[in-house]
DNA sequence: CGGCGACGTTAGCTGTAACTAATATTGGAT
DNA sequence: ATCCAATATTAGTTACAGCTAACGTCGCCG
């Protein structure tokens, strides 16, 4: 063993295929899913694989199934959680643009101390949502499970809250979402739903929007119990 | 070629490298200063020197004596600008100990985006100086000179300005330094200046201080053209 | 002027994490 | 039942950047 920035318990390489895997489902995801998330080819996710399974962080089943154990789980929980909190940070502290501070906080994930890390989140005063409406995990890695309905499924005539939206790699899509008023917390309602072409119309803080089922795709919402209009 | 994250067109170590030429004055630097200063192996800074010889970063004399080329300079002040805007940031905006910012500094730097350097740079209003005093080098990498004296050197009875505290990478040493008041700013008189036992007594900010030599090395003063006493 | 010690270099390895090419496995369609 | 295509694995390589051990080259001291 040499040493010389006193190795990381786990990896830059390593936290970012924890992280894929807890987005990915955590329970057995084959090896060609986790290898085009990450950009790299199979062989290298095999290897990988079998280096974190040795260090107990997944589990390996058949045909290259892995799933995360429980400390594994918790590490990548621990990676999401410093991930969001440098997007918060980014986008209300730095003022960088939301479309811009997943592809940031992607590198800065990595490198930034615990110390610097709590002084962030003093900064933004423990937040527990990202600008994305993603749910920042505690802590200890707990990540509270949500149960959201995608947007395009919401009901003619029904009104909800956008809760999250998904897929903020791409900024582009989140500029364009911005524009229409797609931002968590927005209130919609659906006026006209044509699933089988498609096609939607919303009312977006008072503006009608028309969209593809493509451009709603990753927008989430909750559900307004009082809310047949 | 593999590339992974888009390689950087300096990597960190040799982002290091040229910072550590730098601050070991540019020109004509030992192999053996340079393995000391970055805690490596002499091999390791000949194999490194070649590198960064044959890419035009530094020139090699005769018995490995390596100096900065132009752009070599230029990239090395650049980190150095990145590093004390991110120590002047921690500070400020994070409000880290001034003791704890180096070395957070230390490894941020090479992994901040031009994009949120610039955030960074805005957020702390485009500052001239680190929160230890140094000069932050302009966006071209250009280092401002500045022609400072020790503050041992400072006569008997003289008054002069604290300018800058060299030494920042000693956590202990700066707390010191603040909890006597020796700051960027603080002015000082020298009492007494037993120059052979090296004691050195001083008033600062109206309190007696009284430090040996090595307790004030690196403290750094602009002489008060008009402060004969 | 011979040799010692400091300094530098050469040679060869280590570890991480990627890659390609070739091979094995496997599940589904014929 | 067989074969194909998708999927996974094995084997071997690459790049970076560190390391140790061994060797070379000065300069100076005696």
């Amino acid at each position: 063993m040499q040493e010389q920035p006193t190795r990381p318990a786990v990896s830059r390489s390593r936290q970012n295929y924890l992280k894929a895997l807890l987005q990915l489902g955590g329970a057995a995801v084959p090896v060609s899913a986790l290898a085009r998330r990450l950009g790299v080819s199979a062989p290298s996710v095999t290897n990988m694989l079998a280096r974190l399974a040795e260090e107990r962080l997944v589990e390996l089943g058949p045909r290259g199934a892995a799933s995360l154990t429980a400390s594994g789980e918790r590490a990548a929980a621990l990676v999401l959680r410093r991930h969001r909190l440098l997007e918060t940070f980014l986008a209300r502290v730095l003022e960088l643009d939301w479309s811009e501070v997943h592809e940031e906080a992607e590198e800065l994930e990595h490198h930034v101390s615990e110390r610097v890390m709590d002084a962030i989140e003093r900064s933004v005063g423990h937040p527990t949502e990202d600008p994305h409406g993603h749910p920042i995990p505690d802590r200890h890695g707990r990540l509270p499970r949500r149960a959201l309905a995608p947007l395009a499924a919401l009901p003619e005539g029904s009104r909800a809250r956008v809760c999250e939206v998904r897929g903020g790699e791409d900024p582009a899509r989140l500029t364009r979402w911005k524009r229409s008023g797609l931002v968590p917390g927005a209130e919609v309602r659906m006026l006209e739903a044509n699933s089988d072409e498609g096609v939607f119309t919303l009312e977006i803080g008072g503006r009608r929007v028309v969209s593809g089922r493509e451009g709603l795709e990753g927008v989430m919402i909750e559900r307004r119990p009082r809310g047949k209009a």
